[in-house]
DNA sequence: TCATGGCTACTAATGCGCCTAGTAGGGTGT
DNA sequence: ACACCCTACTAGGCGCATTAGTAGCCATGA
């Protein structure tokens, strides 16, 4: 999966944060006035990023309103499995991975792991009472 | 950090394989016959990536002997740090990170997990012998 | 009805980074 | 002295993202 490209992740940011499908204008309005750009440059990276998968996008009248296909941590998950698969040792690089980074992502990182396994493989002290 | 090419992938990947500082003609040797390259091709991107900070080198009579300035794993480890940061909420990044992956992987993660925090907050349990 | 404004579809220029390699020149060994 | 190898410099091509203009269509309001 390529990464996004700059202005992309920009874009990709407003729709993710937004409630509903957003409209080009709305978009070109939000990034007003940090960063003016014509309407058609929005337009067209937006219509980049449909056409790429990263957005679907249904009738308003004459206008398109675009939503994100898939959440930011889905992208977020994505690029780092495809990190991790750069290596040829992924023990090691998963070790490298976890020394170097905070003590509170290493624990954000452990409750994501207990919560995994405990829907994968529920035992009576970790499932959840029905 | 910009990832590496797909050719200085290729070049790294043999600078890390390698026991020892390699030569130019080491790596054009090498990728033959899978990938037959100009001399001046390899030594261009070598030199490109001596320049970016990947390879050091030292002089061998009038050719340059290149090494890795950092090992594989940290290379990795610093792409999924990088892909991290893209989000906005690290939790769910992580948890979605660790929902996608293989039950092998989650496996070295938490052994990776384990040993960390034995490193950082020793206890009776968890510190090795002396 | 007619003009205005907004939106789309199409086209395209520009720039950047990577890949690829040639040429010139200098040192080294036979 | 000649052949070979390596470096330094230069440069073209390619893919992709960024940026935007123009033409045309349609809806709304005067």
């Amino acid at each position: 999966m390529r990464p996004l490209g700059e202005l992309e992740a920009v874009i990709m940011d407003r729709v993710w944060t937004g409630e509903r499908p957003v409209l080009v204008r709305e978009i070109v309005d939000a990034l007003q006035p940090d960063r003016p750009l014509a309407y058609t440059t929005v337009m067209t990276v937006m219509e980049n990023l449909h056409r790429k998968g990263w957005l679907r996008r249904e009738r308003d009248g004459r206008a398109w309103r675009y939503e994100a296909v898939g959440s930011r941590s889905q992208y977020t998950a994505e690029l780092m499995e495809d990190a991790l698969s750069t290596s040829d040792d992924r023990s090691t690089a998963l070790a490298q991975f976890v020394s170097q980074m905070s003590l509170a992502d290493a624990a954000l990182l452990r409750q994501a792991l207990d919560a995994a396994s405990a829907d994968v493989a529920p035992t009576r002290e970790t499932r959840r009472p029905r």
